[in-house]
DNA sequence: CCACTACTAGACCGGTCGTCTACAAATGTC
DNA sequence: GACATTTGTAGACGACCGGTCTAGTAGTGG
């Protein structure tokens, strides 16, 4: 199985579902873009849905190893590399205009009624990058930095959630200032 | 013009797309299930886009009302009706099984980025709901139940963007867990 | 009885996902 | 080196559905 036309598929696809959505993208899309023809699609996935769960997994090990980077850096204390890592991905975001958001926060919102496995395997990314944040956070914990009574668990749930949220109000202004007042009272009033 | 037909379509067309989304309702399905004939749409609408300007437009309006419904009650105090709100919110999500999620929110994920008129609907739609969570916000600080220092109108957009966030992760772990941690984290830590 | 608006019917063309058959290239086996 | 088998490519095809539009019918007011 030649595993780069498969790639191909996965990252032409991911980009263009990112920007359009699931639904909104067709195949012929996608593979026209990869320069992969109709007949090979089929080839390595079983169907739409099946392609989907790979495109769920590929988003899940991008933002993992993005995450990993910034958060298990062995500089400044923990809070500092949560509020980098917040900051980061805002610089990001408003480079590329507002739009798009989370790919999937994205997914999420499009497909958690509609394909349980889908909505499994997001949910199943989604507990991972929880899991990133309660780290840091009970490390911050543990350094002194955040109260001692926040549980990093549900604190690090809640700011995933915010953030999505934020992602969400951020395409439909078109602006930063969800971000901004996420770092706001999320990092700045929460975590006091 | 029969003012019912076109709002038989809208009702009809709001719930689908609450539930599949915009892209995936086809107008056949909405027409069905609306008992309405297909060549009559292109009479009410100019186009789907149109039709989905009328149906943001039907749903702020079906929120405002309650909203005003709870947040302007005269009982309680400010506070108690905005926790008061959020639960009555809960509940009607449990008993949907938390699917679908806020029809706002999902059109805003959806089609922000693919039409310009929609997103602004959808934004305009958003600020009005926020303005009605600053009003009790600012009553809430009057009587001195929040901190003197929380900018309501802020606070208010803060907590519709972790509200959305919690209505997106909620869908996505098909439990209620997300809203209550939204209860626990902004109503009784934020606003404490 | 006519003019006009309000509304309907269904054709239209392009696109959708998914299947299928035919073919090429690579690999393994003797 | 010859052949069989796997691995991958190619794109036509079917059945259906998408949004849109034109031609037409019903109904109303004068």
């Amino acid at each position: 199985m030649k595993r780069d036309t498969r790639q191909a598929i996965i990252d032409a696809g991911g980009d263009l579902v990112h920007r359009q959505g699931f639904h909104r993208t067709g195949l012929k899309e996608i593979l026209d873009a990869a320069g992969v023809p109709k007949g090979s699609f089929y080839f390595y996935f079983r169907s739409k849905e099946d392609f989907g769960l790979a495109l769920i997994e590929h988003c899940a090990q991008g933002f993992a190893a993005l995450a990993d980077q910034y958060l298990d850096a062995p500089l400044d204390g923990p809070l500092a590399r949560l509020a980098g890592f917040f900051v980061m991905l805002r610089e990001r975001l408003a480079a590329r205009g507002y739009e798009r958001g989370c790919p999937l926060g994205n997914l999420a919102q499009e497909i958690s009624d509609l394909s349980p496995p889908m909505r499994q395997a997001v949910s199943h990314a989604m507990r991972g990058m929880a899991g990133r944040l309660a780290r840091v956070l009970a490390q911050s914990r543990d350094a002194g930095e955040i109260p001692a009574d926040l549980d990093p668990d549900a604190t690090a749930a809640f700011m995933l959630e915010a953030w999505e949220g934020a992602l969400l109000r951020m395409k439909a202004e078109k602006s930063g200032e969800p971000l901004r007042r996420f770092e706001d009272f999320v990092l700045h009033r929460l975590l006091r």
